[in-house]
DNA sequence: TTTTATGCAAAACATTTGCAAACCG
DNA sequence: CGGTTTGCAAATGTTTTGCATAAAA
């Protein structure tokens, strides 16, 4: 979560510790798991006093998916979010919200893989469990 | 999958049969499962010499997601897929190729669905299972 | 100095919207 | 007719690209 810790981070991925990289970095791992967009770090960055632009936070997420340290998380918003844990995980999404929010481990359990078509192999498997709110339950 | 039965999905759905909306869905469903791009069912509108707007592609998509014949695929590309096939089941996706394929219906199986957050109730579950190429055997 | 990354603005897509004209009942 | 639906074209929102400038090694 410190300045080293992130540049070498960086360097273990084989990218230059450039000023921009090692903001975005700072901002994407400083505080825990989570789930943002592009646009999200953009104006975070911005908050931060880190001018990056766009362009630059765009390729930066792609960048550190490429070498591992992020992944994409399936959704099917027209936005891409990114996901700082790439451990073995699953999500809930609320349409609503359009939110994702991580299933603890224990949450769910997969029982039985699918056997993949000829010539082909599993990469990961990723489970989307979709909410709704409740309807209230009428006041009496 | 002939005209009649058309007309009455329709119908039964509270869509007015309209010329467009019966041709887009003979196309939808006339051969069976299928998983498809509003871009797809435009360009295959056309070759079948029924101009259909991109617009009215769109439309129909979503009314007809909103009545509940067909769904969104969830999925990460950044182009909205939907699915012929409405019932409970999960997909391969092939990353090379953009591919969704259907899993059947005995090849998964969750043994363990996660609690819900308070409030909450599962709408349903998705499961995409990633697929790789596996590396050929090096020849020897 | 050589290589690589950044920033900007423009391009490329996918999708949505507004509104007049056409269509269904 | 009267309310829907369609089609067009323009707007929107997200992501990518090209290229000159700036920064890292």
């Amino acid at each position: 979560m410190n300045s080293y810790c992130v540049f070498e981070r960086l360097r273990a991925a084989g990218l230059r510790p450039t000023r921009q990289r090692v903001a975005l970095c700072n901002l994407i791992f400083g505080s825990g798991d989570r789930h943002l967009s592009a646009e999200e770090l953009y104006a975070e960055a911005h908050r931060a006093g880190e001018p990056v632009s766009l362009a630059t936070v765009y390729n930066t997420l792609h960048q550190f998916t490429d070498v591992g340290i992020i992944r994409p998380l399936t959704g099917e918003g027209q936005r891409t979010y990114f996901d700082t844990n790439t451990s073995d995980h699953h999500h809930f999404f609320i349409e609503e919200e359009n939110q994702m929010i991580d299933i603890p481990g224990e949450g769910l359990r997969l029982h039985q893989l699918p056997e993949p078509p000829e010539g082909m192999e599993i990469v990961n498997v990723d489970v989307v469990v979709r909410l709704r709110r409740k309807a209230a339950a009428p006041a009496a």
